[in-house]
Order: C-alpha cells, then sequence, then structure tokens
RNA sequence: GGAGGCAUAGCUCAGCUGGUUCAGAGCAUCUGCCUUACAAGCAGAGGGUCCGCGGUUCGAAUCCGUGUGCCUCCA
C-alpha cells in the first residue's frame, strides 16, 4: 500500500460520508437502546452555511456522535424553516429581476412562484452540511411549511384562540416599511445611530410673542402632533397651564397636557406627542384622550392625513420640513445626537412605530410552566447565566403580535362574514360549518366567507418544531413521539432564546403537558479577529464551503471548536485552520510510522523497555478519557478538544511512539505493534466525533476491517482505576529527558554528539526499566549508575537524584553553576514560606488536615532537593 | 434609563468547592536541528503587578464591596 505524504481530505471526506450514509448509520429507529435525539435548529429554507452554523452544527454533531459511541440510539433531525417575511423578500427581489411585480400578481401566483423557487433553490444548506460531517438522519428531513406541519400550526392557533389566548386589535406594533409588515418586538434591532436633535418652538395660542420649543430627532412627526407635553414640577412651564399651542406649517391648535412621565432633563423638558407614532406618545394619548393622526403610508411615505409632503418619502420629508420650518422661523437649532434606532432584522429598514389592527397571542399563562421549570433545573441551561436573562424576559412577557402581512406562511386561520364576524377553524368547510349554524339566514344569501390576508409570524411555526417533527399533531401518543420526545439537548445561539427557546418551551408545556428538551446549550457568537460579529453586511464571514474545500472539513471542525471556549464569543481566527490541518496531517504520518513497522514484525524478539511505555500510555489514555467525559458532559467542548489534541500529538505522537520505536532495521515485537495499533484506534476514537473523517480514515488505513466494522459505530471502551504511580514514573523519565536535553543543549551539543549518563538515584529499578528509552532519547552511548560526582561533567538534578552527563567538549561551568544557584534560591525562598506556613498555628488548626500533610511533604521534598543540589554544586 | 456579562503571558483562553512547587495551555516569539513518520516537523527556552483599591480569612487569581474599562440584551 503506496501512502501518501500527507493527508488527502477531499476524496475521504466524500467517500465516507457516502459510506455511513449508505451503511445506514445516520438512521434511527426506536428500539430498546436509551434514545439521544436533538432536532436541528432549522435553518432558513433560503439560508447557506456561515461561521455560526459551522459551530452550532459541529457541535450537535459531536455530542451525537459520541452519545452513539456511549451506546445510545442516536437522532438528529434535519429541516428548514419557511422563514416567511425572508423568503418573501427573496423571491419578491427575483421577481423584480425577472421584470415582475408581485404587486400585480394575485396571491395564488405569488406563491407558486414562491414555491418553486423553494424547489429548485430551497434548502441547498442541507447539503452543505453533509460537506461539514454532520451525523443528520436524512428521512426525517422536516419543513415547516409541509402539509402535516402546516395543519399542525392551525390546530394550534384554533385551541389558543378558544382558549382566549389569541385576540385580534389595534395597538402599536413596530412596522417594516420595506416588507410592508408589522414585526414583533424580537424581529427589530436597535442601534446605536447619529441622528440630528432639532429645536423646534411652538408658538403659544392668544401671544403672538411666546413659544414653547421642543427637542426631536424624527421633525416629520411634527405633522402627526396632537399634544405637547411638560413635566408639572417644571417652573418653566408653570405659566401655560391651560393653554394651546399651534403646531406650525399646518397650523394646527393642540393643547399643552401635564405629566410627569417627562424627563425634565432631557431637551427642553417640553415634549411633542404623536400618539400614531411613538409607543409612549401613543399611552400619553390614551390617558389624555387625545386624537390620533397617522401621517404615513405602509411604505414609509407621507398620507393623506399629514396634510402636506403626501406621497413624499420619510427621510426625504425629515430634511425638507426642516428647511420650511426654518424658513417659517420655528428652527431653534439642531444638534449632533446619537441614539438608538430600531431596524428590521430582515430588511434593515428603520422600522416606525405604527397603529394597526393585528393578531395578537397573550402569553401570561404560558410563560408560568415555562418559567418555573427552567428556573427549578427541569430544563438546564448551559451556560447557566442565561437562566437570568430568561427569568427577566419571562416575567416581564409581553403579548406576541404574531400576524404579518405577507402572503408566504401559514394563513390565519380567521374567516370574517359581511358583518365582520368571525369564526375561526382549521379548515375552509369548518368555518363555514360555524358561520350556517351560527347565522342560518345570513349564509344561505352570501355562503361565501371571506378568508383574513394575512400570514402567521414564523415563530409560530418554529415553536412547535420538537414536537412536530415526530408527528405530534396526527397522534400525539404515537410511538416516535414517546420515544424521542423530550429531545436531550438543544444547542442554538443565545440570539434566539426568547424567539424561539423560550416559545417552544411554552409549546412544549401547553401542548405536550412536557419540556421539549432536557438542556439547553447556548453557543457564543462568531466574530472575526477584530471582535466584529461575522455578518453578510460587513462582508467578513468567510466562505465556509471554500474553507472546508481548501482545509478540510476536519480542519475546519478543529479550527471552530478549538476556538470556542465555552459560554463566551469565539473570535474567529483563521490560523486554527493551520492548525488543524497540521493536526490530521500529524495523525497521518504517525500512521505511516506504525505501518512502516508492519513489515519488520517477528514474534520472538526480545522486548526491552516498550512494556513501561504501553503501560504508561494506557494509563494515560484512562487518565485523558476521564478528563475528557468530564468535559463534554459540561459542555466545555474546546476544553475537551484540547485534550485530546494534546493527548495524540504530545502523549503519544511525541513520547510513545518515540519510546517504542525500533532502532533502525531493527525487528518490531509482535505483542508491542499490536499493542501500539490497538492504542492508536482508541485514541482515534476519542477524536472521532470531533474529526470524523481523519479518524475514520486513519481507522481504516491500519489494519483491515470487514464489513460494518467502522469507526463511527464503534463503542468506546471503558477503562478500569487509574495506576498513578505508572503516571508518576512517566512524568519523572519525561523530566529526566528534558532536563538532560536542556543541559546537552545549554552546553552547546549537538544533536548527533553522543553522551555518557551516570546516575545517582536510589531509584534503581526504575532506571533499569526505563533505561533503554532513556538512552536513544538523550542520544547517550552509555548508562549506569554511580554513588559519586563524575569530574568534568555536566551535573543535573531531577528531583532528588543526581545525573552526570559526560560528554567529549568542554563544559562551560560557570553557566551552569548560576543555573543552579538560581534554582537554590528559589528552593530556598520556597521553603521558608512552607515553613511559615506550618509554624503558624492557627493555619495548622485551622486547615484540613490533607492540606497540612501536604505541607509537610512539600518540606520534605524541598529540603531533599535542596540537599542534592547543595551536593552538586560543591562539586563544581 | 433597566438587566446581565467580561477583565489572567504579545493573542485567544483554562484555572470547577479558597490550599498540589499555582500562576497554566495553545498560538505567536527566540535558539538549535532537513535526526531513520511528519520542516504542515523535531528539540529547547524566554515571557505575567492575575485591571486599580479596600474587605473577609491562618491563607485570595478564586469569595464580598468599590472604582475604572470593554461587551451584550432590553426600553
Amino acid at each position: 500500500m503506496e501512502l501518501s505524504k500527507n493527508f488527502q481530505h477531499r476524496e475521504a471526506e466524500q467517500h465516507w460520508y457516502g459510506h455511513w450514509n449508505k451503511s445506514g448509520y445516520f438512521t434511527s429507529k426506536p428500539d430498546e437502546r436509551p434514545p439521544y435525539t436533538i432536532v436541528i435548529p432549522p435553518p432558513n429554507v433560503t439560508g447557506v452555511l456561515h461561521m455560526g452554523h459551522a459551530l452550532n452544527d459541529t457541535v450537535q454533531d459531536i455530542l451525537l456522535r459520541r452519545a452513539r459511541m456511549l451506546g445510545y440510539n442516536t437522532c438528529w433531525v434535519p429541516g428548514t424553516d419557511h422563514a416567511s417575511i425572508a423568503t418573501e423578500a427573496k423571491v419578491v427581489g427575483m421577481l423584480r429581476e425577472q421584470g415582475i411585480d408581485k404587486n400585480k400578481l394575485s396571491r395564488d401566483e405569488f406563491l407558486k412562484h414562491a414555491w418553486e423557487w423553494k424547489e429548485k433553490y430551497g434548502g441547498i444548506i442541507l447539503q452543505q452540511l453533509k460537506k461539514l460531517g454532520c451525523a443528520l438522519d436524512w428521512d426525517r428531513t422536516a419543513f415547516t411549511m409541509d402539509d402535516n406541519y402546516y395543519a399542525a400550526v392551525m390546530r394550534v392557533f384554533v385551541e389558543l384562540y378558544n382558549k382566549g389566548y389569541i385576540y385580534r386589535g389595534v395597538k402599536m406594533i413596530n412596522w417594516d416599511p420595506k416588507a410592508k409588515t408589522a414585526l414583533s418586538d424580537e424581529e427589530v434591532i436597535h442601534r446605536q445611530t447619529n441622528s440630528k436633535l432639532t429645536y423646534v418652538r411652538y408658538r403659544i395660542v392668544g401671544d403672538e410673542e411666546e413659544y414653547i420649543t421642543i427637542a426631536t430627532v424624527r421633525p416629520e412627526t411634527i405633522l402627526g402632533d396632537t399634544a405637547v407635553c411638560v413635566h408639572p414640577d417644571d417652573p418653566r412651564y408653570a405659566h401655560l397651564k391651560g393653554k394651546k399651542c399651534i403646531i406650525p406649517l399646518v397650523n394646527r391648535e393642540v393643547p399643552i397636557i401635564f405629566d410627569d412621565y417627562i424627563d425634565i432633563e432631557f431637551g427642553t423638558g417640553a415634549l411633542k406627542v404623536t400618539p400614531a407614532h411613538d409607543i409612549n406618545d401613543y399611552n400619553l394619548g390614551l390617558k389624555y384622550n387625545l386624537p390620533v393622526i397617522d401621517t404615513l403610508n405602509e411604505d414609509g411615505t407621507m398620507s393623506e392625513a399629514a396634510g402636506l409632503y403626501i406621497g413624499q418619502d420619510r427621510f426625504a420629508v425629515r430634511k425638507q420640513i426642516v428647511k420650511d420650518l426654518a424658513a417659517a422661523g420655528h428652527i431653534v437649532k439642531e444638534e449632533d445626537y446619537s441614539n438608538q434606532v430600531g431596524f428590521s432584522e430582515r430588511t434593515d429598514a428603520v422600522i416606525e412605530p405604527r397603529l394597526s389592527m393585528q393578531w395578537w397571542c397573550n402569553m401570561e399563562k404560558m410563560a408560568g410552566p415555562a418559567l418555573e421549570n427552567v428556573m427549578n433545573g427541569n430544563i438546564e441551561f448551559h451556560p447557566a447565566k442565561f437562566k437570568n436573562l430568561y427569568r427577566h424576559w419571562m416575567e416581564n412577557i409581553k403579548d406576541w403580535c404574531i400576524s404579518r402581512q405577507l402572503w408566504w406562511g401559514q394563513r390565519i386561520p380567521a374567516w370574517y362574514d359581511s358583518e365582520n364576524t368571525i369564526y375561526v377553524a382549521e379548515t375552509t368547510e369548518k368555518a363555514h360549518e360555524q358561520y350556517k349554524q351560527q347565522k342560518p339566514e345570513l349564509a344561505t344569501q352570501q355562503p361565501e366567507l371571506r378568508q383574513d390576508e394575512d400570514v402567521l409570524d414564523t415563530w409560530f411555526s418554529s415553536w412547535l418544531w420538537p414536537m412536530q417533527v415526530f408527528g405530534w399533531n396526527e397522534n400525539p401518543e404515537n410511538a416516535e413521539l414517546k420515544y424521542y420526545y423530550p429531545t436531550n439537548t438543544l444547542v442554538t445561539a443565545p440570539e434566539i432564546i426568547f424567539f424561539w427557546v423560550a416559545r417552544m418551551i411554552m409549546a412544549g408545556y401547553e401542548f405536550m403537558g412536557e419540556k421539549p428538551f432536557n438542556e439547553v446549550y447556548f453557543t457564543g457568537i462568531v466574530r472575526d479577529k477584530q471582535g466584529r460579529k461575522m455578518s453578510k453586511q460587513l462582508g467578513n464571514s468567510p466562505d465556509l464551503l471554500a474553507l472546508i474545500d481548501e482545509h478540510g472539513a476536519d480542519a475546519v471542525r478543529f479550527s471552530v471548536m478549538i476556538s470556542s471556549p465555552a459560554g463566551n464569543d469565539l473570535l474567529y481566527d483563521e490560523g486554527t485552520l493551520e492548525q488543524g490541518r497540521n493536526f490530521s496531517n500529524k495523525m497521518w504520518n504517525a500512521m505511516k510510522l506504525i505501518k512502516g513497522w508492519e513489515s519488520r514484525v517477528v514474534d520472538n524478539v526480545e522486548e526491552g523497555n516498550e512494556q513501561f511505555a504501553i503501560n504508561w500510555m494506557e494509563q494515560r489514555m484512562a487518565e485523558a478519557s476521564q478528563q475528557i467525559a468530564e468535559q463534554i458532559k459540561d459542555f466545555r467542548l474546546s476544553e475537551g478538544l484540547k485534550t485530546i489534541y494534546s493527548l495524540i500529538w504530545n502523549d503519544f505522537c511525541s513520547w510513545y511512539l518515540e519510546w517504542v520505536k525500533p532502532g533502525m532495521d531493527q525487528p518490531m515485537s509482535h505483542h508491542v505493534y499490536q499493542r501500539t495499533v490497538d492504542i492508536y484506534e482508541q485514541l482515534l476514537q476519542l477524536l472521532h466525533p470531533y474529526m470524523p473523517f481523519v479518524t475514520e480514515e486513519i481507522y481504516h488505513k491500519l489494519r483491515e476491517r470487514k464489513p460494518g466494522h467502522d469507526l463511527m459505530v464503534q463503542q468506546l471502551p471503558v477503562f478500569e482505576s487509574i495506576n498513578t504511580d505508572i503516571l508518576k514514573q512517566g512524568s519523572l523519565l519525561q523530566e529526566v529527558i528534558t532536563s538532560v536535553r536542556d543541559n546537552r543543549v545549554k552546553n552547546g551539543l549537538k544533536p548527533k554528539d553522543t553522551i555518557r549518563l551516570w546516575i545517582n538515584t536510589q531509584h534503581h529499578s526504575f532506571y533499569e526499566a526505563v533505561q533503554d528509552i532513556l538512552r536513544r532519547q538523550v542520544n547517550a552511548e552509555h548508562i549506569g549508575f554511580t554513588d559519586t560526582a563524575k569530574e568534568d561533567s555536566i551535573s543535573v538534578v531531577v528531583q532528588t537524584d543526581k545525573l552526570y552527563i559526560e560528554a567529549d567538549k568542554e563544559i562551560d561551568t560557570a553557566a551552569q553553576k548560576e543555573e543552579m544557584q538560581k534554582e537554590l534560591d528559589y528552593l530556598k525562598g520556597f521553603l521558608e514560606s512552607v515553613n511559615k506556613k506550618l509554624s503558624n498555628e492557627r493555619f495548622v488548626q485551622n486547615a484540613k488536615a490533607d492540606i497540612v500533610d501536604n505541607e509537610r511533604r512539600k518540606k520534605e521534598d524541598a529540603e531533599a532537593k535542596i540537599k542534592t543540589l547543595e551536593e552538586s554544586l560543591s562539586l563544581l
């Protein structure tokens, strides 16, 4: 078998993903094993794989692949979200390019285009997840607009309506003038924006000379003002009680009202009140019974009601009105001002608060169990800090605006008769039945009902995801739902904790009477090296498919995971891609080295110190396995990867393989060879969840495998208790080797220069067990024991052993002396502090016994070492 | 304005219930090596006022208070 110089990721990735898929490893059916279930946070059907997905889905894949190795029946459900507003915007844009105006299409015609688009381009992201290696059960691929899913959404709407949670009403909502739809509070992004604060004076009625000055960042809304408000305790305005003022340009008389809502410090202390276009003004309007003048059209242009600038865009008017006000002598001043402005999450348009008739869902009742079960730990949040955030939101939960003025989505199942009576039902037929029952006479004259034009918020469907992907609506008692629900772990971004996580929890308790998942792991936000959030707009998100193609999926997974501290944001540095690729390469070469020994394997070769190396490596592996299990259990996935990385690179490659490596053209013991392959297999298995492709590839190169004998489906070995003595001996050996090498370098010995090593020690048996290893590792031609110091040698102290290096070269004793003296000084200082502690009665009395014992041991160790060092020093 | 978080080596971060020779890891840097798997590598080294101040304690990177700086979410 000819092995390439480096790991070739392209062929390996394609081959193994296909092989796993064909072998049915991704498919799950309920059986006697315990389930481990994850539902993927469904990406937008319009989406393409970006860094956030890479992080999120790699985490899920790691958890899932590891769970399979621990004996669980793993099921990871893929799918996409119809993403009503994002998809509709995309389709509208595509139609525009083809010269088709959405407004000229009927609803059905538009939906036909939308479905065509979805079938053709939608769900590309699912193919991209395959490239990343994700072990998703493709047979279960779901879409939030599938027929059965649609039906579930209808049922939920009707049930909540019948319970009285869902109602229709006029309220102030966030209006997206670009998409021409309402948005929920969660879909509005507030950004600090540079604006102008314009000071405008309104003349007081009955006095040609007196004015009241207000400050505003949205001067165009002046046209909708119906009052001016000041604080009742503000002495500047006390004399204006009962007076009116005149809105400039439109010359409308409005009252001056007094309310302690006003912040005296802000601006001039006088606030213009525009009930139609500001939520706080709206509330003031309700309180003082002010008229509402809606000056905006749905596309953000000025309406008839504005009286001026009709049909012109709000931002153009903002500039123009300041000029016109100035010309009329009403502008006092303008100053730069920085404030929070709301933007649409989907279209990035500036949000206008706007009054409109919408559908609402009252969340208060559903919030109860959802809050309780997170706070009591029934659903675990990792990191736990998100519990506070969650509680804060749940305790102040507001009604959810669930209607959207769009076509792409689940149409609201409400019908109206000619008297505007509402019939809510899952289907047209059922609505008509209600109608005939309630108004038989009208129904015979006018049999047709008219359905509400709006669709539901996307999240009103995705909050059912963990139940509906297992067929909740068809049969809530079905075997799959019973087996897989509640799912185990939800992995998602903290940004959608309210949009999605909280609502899934509410839906779970409301409709299933059970939580949707046992635990939630919130990943960090992916940022670039400068700490900026990766986004399309900034263009700082790398092309993932290109990265995978160039460096390999394993390298991408490695690089995302290694820089992903638990619970914190991830500053993505492409340099770690190289680290990941180098790691693959390192493992590839370790395999090549081992394979190179295969032809030299002999049954009856005399073994040297290899057994020590094997015993030590096995214990290191057991120790690291335990650490990794702990780390992954606590979602410290990045640390888990570091642990395996170091175990493979340092312990296995740098130490173990060097320790068992046979000399040039020397035979290899059959036993040592087999154990080495066994050990390597287990290491590959530990790493497999993180880097599935390279590990599977090497696993198959190491030994011939029978069909079905793939690394992905192997079970993790269970390690017995750990022998710490062997681990300590291994560390001592490493310390001896490193110290001797260090002294070789410091004394200018070249790697090829051989030495003679003399050891003054109590631990003869230990050194005998490792002397072959030691000799090779420090390039010694001879190792022997001694009771006395060696003349003209480099002396090295390791713990309490003294080593003497003899070389055919001049030795710089002065430098050595200095080094030893430094070490000695440090130890003496250390001993002093230990002694101080031990002579402190309060310490000896208060501290735990084993802590005190430990201090005593430290004291003894330090004293012994000082003695050894002093002896060595005196001989220099 | 309200809520939450973070601050440890040049960079990114560990350090869990206060006590291990506790001040760590990786990357980066420096020095020497093309040594019989790997120069995408090997060997070795240097590098820190644990943000400032105060407190609790026999003992604080760790707990508490406070100041400063940065970040996120909400209004």
